[in-house]
DNA sequence: GTCTATATTGCGATAGAC
DNA sequence: GTCTATCGCAATATAGAC
């Protein structure tokens, strides 16, 4: 078990590759040369295991959109208060804007946005399953009495999601022009989640 | 001055027809060939007219960008109160989204998702020009009273339009697929305003 | 101002040697 | 499983006629 990370397979090679390269330019902004340069392989490579080009962008795509889900399932099963879930699933989409690999945030937000033709049922499939895991909590408190009786809970799991992905969406355009937003990530998280918060609160 | 439609000069059906398709398929997803057939004209006067087919680009997001900054600016210097101006601005924001050209506003997400190299400085110009005039807006509001003190103008402002936007990026994706979502726009609206107007309230 | 024709470049995919 | 070489295609841009 020789751990030297440079002799990895070239599938796995160009995996991290395409994840890179991929999030930083777009699918179509990408050649399979450019791929196969920074995966240190040969382009026919890209064929041979993904199938081509489309494949390797959908094989990235699949694994972010695991990485995520497993994170916010995490939360859902685990036994903290209704509050501290929101804050947790707060941290999670902070950190994968930030810390994690901010490129790769902006990739999925993309196919997000609008979709590949050949991955629409992939970002479909995968928005469907993380609305149904964030209402889903949403809905005890609701039910619980801790939040307000009136609101749709996929409704109450769309606004607060908003509200903290599109800060950093738009930060990435931004962040070099408007000074305010520079290193106030933590700061405009518990901004947003003092509005939600009370905006939810049961009277 | 005729008034037919059809005999527009070139120009002026290049926009037309970039409009449309660069919303429809994207930047890179669209050929020269593709939008002069489209307007009825010969592809070289992509070249002519607007120096080439990033050129053209350019003036379409520019000139969907002006009747947005219009429209906002016009609701900042009315008579309305703080709330109705929140109200309105929802407003404006979900026709944008639903009747005006959904597929125009679904460009201007992905443009600001992740900006075309040549047109970086054109979409942060105009994301600081909006959140500029609507974080005025709001200032004000925290300034008379009206709203809760505690919250920096600035993040407030991103967080309304997060909410806002952010469900309406999704929607395209999943309302062939989550059955709450059909038809339930104008509800969305208000329920995110219920959230967002209670939780930016004084106590 | 508009069109035809073409120059030039780069793309994704694959056949076949090793 | 990986590489070399190349095929076939579509892209943008432009020179030059009208």
């Amino acid at each position: 078990m020789a751990e030297e990370k440079t002799l990895q397979d070239a599938r796995e090679r160009l995996l991290a590759a395409g994840t890179e390269l991929f999030a930083a330019k777009g699918f179509t902004g990408v050649s399979i040369r450019e791929l196969a340069t920074a995966a240190g392989v040969n382009s026919a490579l890209i064929s041979y295991h993904y199938g081509g080009k489309e494949g390797l962008y959908e094989a990235v795509i699949t694994a972010q959109y695991e990485r995520l889900v497993g994170k916010f399932e995490a939360i859902a099963i685990s036994t903290a208060t209704m509050e501290e879930k929101i804050r947790m699933y707060a941290d999670v989409i902070r950190r994968n804007h930030t810390e994690d690999q901010p490129l790769v945030a902006r990739l999925i937000q993309g196919e997000l946005t609008s979709p590949t033709a050949c991955l629409e049922n992939v970002v479909r499939k995968y928005t469907v399953r993380i609305a149904g895991i964030i209402s889903g909590v949403l809905r005890q408190g609701i039910q619980s009495g801790a939040f307000r009786q009136d609101i749709d809970p996929i409704f109450a799991a769309m606004s607060l999601a908003g509200m903290l992905n599109f800060y950093f969406i738009l930060r990435e355009v931004t962040k070099a022009v408007v000074p305010e937003f520079a290193g106030r990530d933590q700061e405009f998280v518990e901004s947003a989640l003092k509005i939600y918060l009370k905006g939810m609160g049961a009277d």
